[in-house]
DNA sequence: TTACATATTTAGACTAAGCTAAAAATATAT
DNA sequence: ATATATTTTTAGCTTAGTCTAAATATGTAA
């Protein structure tokens, strides 16, 4: 497994749970900000290999064997980000990046330690879940903020775009992991809220509602 | 930097503590375990970068600026032992092939953080000194067990040989940084040596006595 | 100093991963 | 159904890093 191959077959898998089909060599170039030349090259390397299976003009679906490395790899990644945040305080919005290097190192024993270290984590700091060591991702029952109705409420588990500027606009209104939020009113023709966290109240767009997870206590 | 690039830089810096000279094309090629003819490619590149002084048929000397590369890699080699030995539980003897895919994670933000989460350590478990950094790397006064005499003692600091089965002895004989050793007898024709550690007295030849580093006392 | 041994470099080929431009297949609209 | 647009593939080129085999320096011993 080279590190360009991990990468594609990560790419792979979250399209893959994005849509039920086979994923198309254009949304993989699009994904991996790479030419759809490159992705075709790729995946007739990787159905030589079994890890997905590959038809031409077609596209390419994961095997079990290609999703369980994927999950393998997203299991690295998230278990780094807990470190990262947990043990060196960095901020959620900071991780990404080094965990992305992170998530290439191998060694099964570290990663059964990582895990040991860490508490054995369910989610991430972004609130996404992690893979346990067979490749198996609990689904979790989160919905959109903008999905809850009215006098109705949500914890924080996590976000769909994870850009800096969201998490930072998260950051100041005191959203994050864990955080209870309240909805006093919605608009029904703009999508736009009020609600309440902690002791403050305020307003919301849509566009912020439509990005924030929550599970619905 | 490529990986590829660090790893030269590394062997190359190793190496030139070990000689005053320039260091030789054959020797860089059977430390990075490569070809003489792919080690002449690869100081043209990096002399080009002006990381190092290449002069045909002589060798190559690191400059400052690769000088600094290069102990910044092995300070996160280091970084990264002791991450490994005092907060994961690994043994001193299974850390240098994980730490070799750590050193090469980008981030100096992370380096710094994890300096200051294991309590900014001088010396990584075999007892080698941490660079810092701007690259400055403490010599120890530190000589091998073999040239103590008699009724001295050490402390043991390090080794020069770390092979799985040379720290494997050492552990068996209750050896680690930080033992006491004292010298009991020393063989002058053979170099074997007797010694006490602890409530222990045994027997050790010169290979041993060559290869462990002791600080006196 | 000539001759041999050793060290080093050069030339040419290979693999992984990417790219561009052109060709081919598929999808869509009239 | 034909024409057009879009998607995907193919062919051929590029770069980083490696290798082998051959050529060239350097070092050493008689």
């Amino acid at each position: 497994m080279t590190l360009a191959e991990e990468n594609y077959l990560k790419a792979i898998f979250h399209l893959d749970l994005e849509s039920e089909d086979e994923v198309s060599t254009n949304a993989i170039a699009e994904r991996m900000e790479t030419k759809p030349s490159s992705v075709t090259d790729m995946v007739k390397k990787l159905a030589e290999k079994k890890m997905l299976i590959y038809k031409r003009y077609k596209g390419a679906q994961l095997t079990e064997k290609g999703r369980k490395i994927a999950a393998g790899v997203i299991r690295k990644h998230r278990l780094w980000e807990v470190f990262l945040v947990e043990k060196l305080n960095f901020h959620w919005d900071e991780v990404h990046e080094i965990a992305e290097q992170l998530e290439h190192i191998k060694s099964d024993e570290l990663i059964t330690r990582l895990d040991n270290f860490l508490g054995n984590p369910d989610f991430d700091p972004h609130g996404d879940p992690i893979p346990d060591k067979d490749g198996v991702l609990k689904r979790t029952e989160k919905k959109l903020l903008s999905e809850l109705e009215k006098n109705h409420s949500g914890v924080c588990v996590g976000v769909k775009e994870s850009s800096g500027g969201f998490l930072q606009y998260l950051d100041k209104k005191k959203i994050a992991i864990g955080t209870k939020i309240n909805v006093l009113g919605k608009e029904f023709f703009d999508g736009s809220m009020v609600i309440s966290v902690g002791n403050e109240q305020f307003f919301i767009s849509k566009l912020i509602a439509e990005n924030l997870y929550v599970q619905t206590i």
